[in-house]
DNA sequence: TATTGTTATACTCTATAACTATA
DNA sequence: TATAGTTATAGAGTATAACAATA
């Protein structure tokens, strides 16, 4: 592994694999993170829960939090909140009555699909360097990653999400 | 966007970016988090400074705050743990006496460099399904976007360091 | 007895600001 | 007055476990 031997200039970790991610992913997550915010939204976490339930309505609390790599008890303290806001409903299964369906109001809905539209603006101005070749092969690469021998190793956690 | 249409199976954000990022690092990351702990670092973010300090001895705090994006009076307590472990010194700077230059004992060099291998080997084993030339693709394109347009705006926060 | 979800707790991290000592 | 570093604080997130309701 090499360093720059001068540490002034750029970034001690360059050539790492791991810190490149994490550079290149907070930088995205900061942007996607304030737009959140922005749009009334808790944070990153609680759009990206909003989100998924927008996506595909349905979701029972535990399948959603094992989906986004959320613990139980931190998905409940989102969903509270996303509750009280008015954007999401928790209503119990019919026939298992432990479980509540977490479903997106249409206020819900909406939010979502405008702060997804934000967000992907930010992703495209991020990928704006690349050719599309290039931009197509780096999700390609990154979801053979994503899909490999890591795939379930990968509780998200912290600021990460 | 595109979304799996059923959520039980794999992840929702699969195609999107900054969730594939962030998988990805997340899953090098709490490896090499677990790799720091067996160590006796306290985690990834005390790891990453020590490795920054040994790679490169002579950091003034500050600027070794700026090229990891972490706080000042985050990283003072990373330091102080380091330094109680016997891994650090820090020693007033010549003609300025309010500035604190940051070394590696030899212990400290010597466990970076132990930690930095394991590492490196947990990076080869998630490279191992791409091919020499898509591992070389793949870092190349990361390293293109995190010198691009957000390289300045990504504090790297949370447990993502 | 196991599972779904909530609540409670202690611990850590974050972000800000106040503080000191130097410059 | 500005800078390097430390300390203190409040707030948020994390992880664990205990708990209630249901299966």
């Amino acid at each position: 592994m090499q360093f720059s031997a001068t540490p002034e200039q750029g970034h001690p970790f360059e050539q790492d694999l791991n810190w490149l991610l994490h550079r290149v992913g907070a930088s995205l997550g900061s942007a996607q993170d304030e737009i959140a915010r922005r749009h009334g939204l808790g944070g990153i976490r609680s759009y990206v829960v909003l989100r998924t339930i927008a996506e595909s309505n349905g979701w029972v609390q535990l399948a959603l939090g094992k989906a986004l790599g959320l613990d139980k008890s931190a998905l409940t303290i989102v969903l509270d909140r996303l509750d009280e806001a008015g954007l999401i409903t928790r209503r119990p299964v019919p026939g298992d009555r432990r479980a509540r369906l977490c479903e997106t109001t249409d206020k819900g809905s909406k939010l979502a699909r405008s702060v997804a539209e934000e967000v992907a603006e930010t992703e495209q101005q991020l990928l704006a360097d690349l050719s599309p070749g290039d931009r197509a092969t780096l999700v390609g690469l990154l979801r053979q990653l994503a899909s490999g021998p890591f795939a379930d190793s990968a509780p998200i956690s912290g600021s990460c999400i």
